[in-house]
DNA sequence: AATGAAATACCACTATCGTGGTATTTTTCA
DNA sequence: TGAAAAATACCACGATAGTGGTATTTCATT
């Protein structure tokens, strides 16, 4: 079984030494390279390589957009990003995008195999240090919703997230056993400590939309 | 350099395991065990150990439980969950809680301890199959999205899309131009469409929520 | 040229929501 | 124990949302 792998990279001496490292070994073989996104985009779809290595720094369509083009439109392939950048944004949109792994370049040749495989074979090869960032970036999410959250008591945040499932006050009150005119009152107290005045207001201040959701739908 | 280690784990002899793996080997001190949560919390932040190895089974207070409050009571100090369970919905919510490890108990001695020193080094020690599951989280996302935001004309989208950020009929009406009975009318059409009948019911029905999210932080 | 979908506009009615009060009981915590 | 915070309940009013009609115009496609 030989894992059939395509490398996007503009450098020419990075990407020979891919390729050559790739061919060289055992089970492994470079079917492809590319210098840019737009090549690698419109050739790809066809010769259905298993894992795709990219560069995040491409001249014209940087590597993250490309990642995301090409998952678009093969769910199935695997993408690994090849670049010297280690921040939380990079590394974020990249995965967002679709890669399922993310090398530094200081990688050895056998961490670069073993990562081809890797990816290959379900896993999400990435260094722990890059595991850990990833991580950051979840557990930051969290804190600013806990902010607006913890203004409110624990009825006030059960009652919330009634509100948010879309059920009506009468439809809370009796799910409470409690009076209407208390839910009324709760919700109340709740839009004035979160300095708003309807339910999509408060929800949104709350839970905070994903960005880029809805553009990217349209 | 010592690194400080405690140990909370219900099941006796997995305890002990640990505690003697960690006190054999240079460089790392077993400082106390618990084999519950509450236990744990109430004596680890005088302790002060530099990473805490965490099963998710507990009796009483979950891992992920004890976790979350430990945390928030000592953010310096690292976690690493011990499970058998590789399920992606314990490994989020584990994560979450402010875990920057996940072992999966079939781990080998050598790499327990690797992956101590790695929590305590800044890494986020995992298997690259557990990585490739926090991903997956990561990515999971539009498809239904799609699905039923495509049975709205480009109008009718436009028009959720002002619902969703919580304008009133009227100030969309006027930030579309229009009167506002097409306002209504357009978003009556909508819920038809989607099949529901209010504001939040359409909007949970098209951004679906990341679920789990609430439930956390409460 | 005809059909149909979408966008526009208007009306009347009901339900629900949001505001602004007051007041009692329970819980929490200093 | 005493004060503060939270939960409960009630009322009345105006604003907004949602329902169920009809009807005209525009635009794309057959």
């Amino acid at each position: 079984m030989t894992i059939r792998v395509a490398v996007i990279e503009d450098q020419k001496d990075t990407r020979d030494m891919l390729a050559v490292l790739i061919n060289g070994s055992e089970g492994y073989k470079c079917v492809a390279t590319y210098e840019n996104g737009e090549d690698a985009i419109s050739a790809i779809p066809e010769l259905e390589p298993d894992v795709v290595m990219v560069d995040i720094h491409l001249p014209g369509l940087t590597g993250i957009e490309s990642v995301r083009k090409l998952k678009a439109l093969c769910p199935e392939m695997q993408f690994i990003m090849c670049t010297s950048l280690e921040d939380p944004e990079n590394i974020f949109n990249a995965l967002q995008a679709g890669a399922t792994g993310y090398l530094t370049k200081s990688t050895t040749p056998t961490k670069i195999l073993e990562a081809i495989a890797d990816a290959y074979n379900g896993g999400a090869p990435m260094s722990s240090q890059i595991a850990r960032k990833v991580l950051t970036f979840f557990q930051a999410k969290e804190e600013k919703v806990n902010k607006e959250l913890d203004k409110l008591s624990a009825r006030e945040q059960e009652i919330l997230d009634y509100l948010s499932k879309g059920y009506r006050y009468k439809e809370i009150a009796s799910l409470l056993f409690i009076n209407i005119e208390t839910v009324r009152k709760h919700i109340h107290n709740i839009y004035e400590k979160l300095q708003v005045n309807s339910r999509t207001d408060a929800l949104n201040k709350v839970f905070p939309k994903p960005k880029g959701l809805y553009a990217l739908a349209i």
